[in-house]
DNA sequence: ACAAAAGTGTTAGGCCTACACCCATGA
DNA sequence: TCATGGGTGTAGGCCTAACACTTTTGT
């Protein structure tokens, strides 16, 4: 924490504040999920989501990116807040308060975070039991996940800039824990018009050259404002 | 506040956590908001949200149901958290996050509230400028509750347990601000499976009497479990 | 050769949308 | 008697879900 430790005093009992941040990320196959192991007490040893007490002079997500970027040097993600936990007796040492956040990164975006000797990628069957109520934290943000992705184009965060098609339905199947017809995923995503080719299909093409696609943000943006909804 | 007034000392500044309550209401033709006149600064005389300060010891849900009875008269609300609010300076006395819950009652619930000396509805076209940072919480209040009763059943939790076809259309067409065909939209609820008819429709019935029914939630908890989804 | 991956329609059924008619009631 | 509210289909179009064949490449 920053250097303002002092004495605080108020009139009436404050609780602390934190964030949590949980961050997904997906390797073509699976979803993975960041932990970092705690170096101190309470749950010294065990896994938990990156974050930490709130400053006086920031937001939540300000302090969500800031936790995120000090612990795993992933900077600048786009955390989004998604429920605030309150039981009484969530951590040990006093009465806090979480505003917990997710985000879906590139998994190459923080290979290389050398801050965080600590961190790693799980998949989501290798989750260990966790530190405080982050085992619930979790559970709520892939359900959170898993409604989104139906109806906000999020799951292109997690993929790199171009992609093909079949890694998009991968990524589809691997959160909503379906599987869907080949033929059918590609005509719906085509139809929804928010893909542009990424590439005009180089010459030496084949039929066993995959298409490589980007989603197209102003497209969307259009569409949306237009009173589309995407649905899946 | 309880008579925990004293001094309360830490080693780091913590901010305040208060919740606050948009509790929307249906009068038959427009969707209502329960609003509290200011007794005291800051923004004494304003309207603004019911809600306070946090206790110690209970959560946030609990916190916010609590200041609600007290300030309105209104028990037991189901309210629901949406969204935390935590800009640096929403409040002039000092840091305050407030994490913001909704809840949809009937009118009839509140009526009678008698603590309630300085709680009125409006209209949501009647709505005067806000307390603190309110105005924002309310378009926030609306929008997420435009987003949910497309997927969940929480419409009816606005109307008489017992309604006519015609009433639930206009809730809907009340909150999403958008017309129905009466036929179409007609079909379409009968179609999900969720209505029950309230009474075998009376000997007196005549063409002009409306058919009652009610939401059936047990119909809606073995449709839900089977995958199905609610859509608007 | 053969399995696996990728491109490409087709068809049948269901859902949504737009739309019309009849009856009863209250003004 | 006439405007209004309410009950009840129907026809066309679009979307979805199920499904097959061909080509290429790596083994």
């Amino acid at each position: 924490m920053g250097g303002n430790k002092g004495t605080y005093i108020y009139q009436y009992p404050h609780p602390a504040v934190t964030t949590d941040c949980v961050i997904f990320g997906f390797d073509g196959v699976s979803i993975k999920v960041l932990l970092i192991q705690r170096g101190i007490e309470p749950f010294k040893g065990k896994w938990a989501f990156p974050g930490g007490f709130m400053k006086i002079d920031e937001t939540a997500e300000e302090c969500a990116r800031r936790e995120l970027e000090e612990e795993t040097g992933l900077k600048n993600a786009a955390v989004e807040q998604f429920y605030t936990f309150s039981d009484v007796n969530r951590d040990p040492r006093e009465r806090v308060i979480s505003v917990a956040h997710y985000a879906l990164v590139r998994l190459s975006e923080v290979k290389g975070g050398d801050d965080a000797a600590s961190a790693r990628w799980f998949s989501m069957d290798e989750v260990p039991s966790l530190a405080f109520d982050h085992d619930r934290i979790l559970r709520m943000a892939v359900n959170i996940l898993k409604e989104r992705i139906c109806f906000e184009p999020i799951g292109f965060e997690l993929l790199p800039e171009v992609f093909t098609m079949t890694e998009l339905q991968n990524l589809y199947e691997a959160i909503l824990e379906v599987k869907f017809d080949r033929r059918n995923f590609y005509n719906k995503m085509l139809k929804l018009g928010i893909l542009s080719e990424a590439e005009p299909r180089p010459a030496n093409a084949t039929r066993r050259t995959p298409s490589k696609y980007r989603f197209n943000a102003e497209k969307y943006a259009e569409l949306k404002q237009k009173g589309f909804r995407l649905e899946f």
